[in-house]
DNA sequence: ACAATGTTGACTAAATAAGTAAACAATCCC
DNA sequence: GGGATTGTTTACTTATTTAGTCAACATTGT
């Protein structure tokens, strides 16, 4: 039941744009510093964030990519969707059909009940809420290549 | 971020002891039928549950496995611990030290928010809660191999 | 033109989960 | 006591997914 690398990454490379919001596109090379991820690891989580309109992207020197919107229009669960998929736990919670138990299986119930949990707490977080708690907490050391 | 068939296929067959309960110990085979489970896969889920006093078993002909405590007292959170361990969505969460980020993280807040609603369901829903809906809402028609 | 950047696809390695098979140990029943 | 029946444990295999690397490619500013 653990989370994948790319959401854990991924939501750290996008609170870093929301930490720079403004300030025009980041460079890759600066967030996988700044951030401690693999610059190659880090190219393969943009493109599902700039499928899904989260971030835009430039190219060329002085490129770079940024916040497609304002970080209160990001909530958390728009990142976890496109980076891990849905959070059910199994897959019959989103698919009943894949197993004939599901209409009586009360197992089933609880799993949902997961998800809806998990959904509820994704869903009433934004970026900013984040990037807000983050400066009232002091930047960590690696972000401040900026300076 | 599924959960493991270990933990859905031992979820199921405790349930399946939940409703036999008070007829003396089940046998491995007929749980491994009425559920659906591969018979060999099914042994290696009871030797945790054991060792986690939820169940015990009986050797020899007219064994079998049954509850080792009632129903109303085993909460499911105990069983996805034996059987999945913590539910924490990254290690951090259980354990600060393996990243030094950990005491500024907040994408950690986060994922320690998700581990907490999920245990909050799993805590307040016991065996005796799934047997008693499923008793409600019908048998599925595996369970009916005792007839 | 060239250097700096993002984009994409192919590939490898590692870890974990899932499942199978077989030897073993205990117990009941006759 | 012997044999059938059941749970217990160990070892092994296979499949799947995740993580990560590498290299070619495309775009753009200077």
């Amino acid at each position: 039941m653990k989370l994948s690398t790319r959401t854990r990454y991924g939501t750290r490379a996008l609170l870093e744009l929301a930490l720079h919001e403004g300030e025009g596109p980041v460079f890759l090379k600066n967030i996988a510093a700044s951030q401690q991820i693999s610059l190659a690891y880090l190219e393969h989580l943009i493109a599902p964030l700039i499928a899904g309109g989260i971030i835009r992207s430039v190219k060329g020197p002085k490129g770079g990519i940024a916040l497609a919107k304002k970080p209160g229009d990001i909530k958390l669960i728009e990142i976890t969707q496109l980076l891990e998929g849905s959070l059910a736990p199994v897959e019959c919670v989103d698919h009943p059909e894949v197993c004939k138990r599901s209409s009586k299986c009360v197992t089933r119930d609880i799993w949902s009940e997961l998800k809806t949990a998990m959904d509820g707490v994704l869903s009433t977080t934004t970026l900013q809420d984040l990037a807000e708690k983050q400066k009232n907490r002091g930047l960590p050391e690696s972000s401040m290549y900026y300076i």
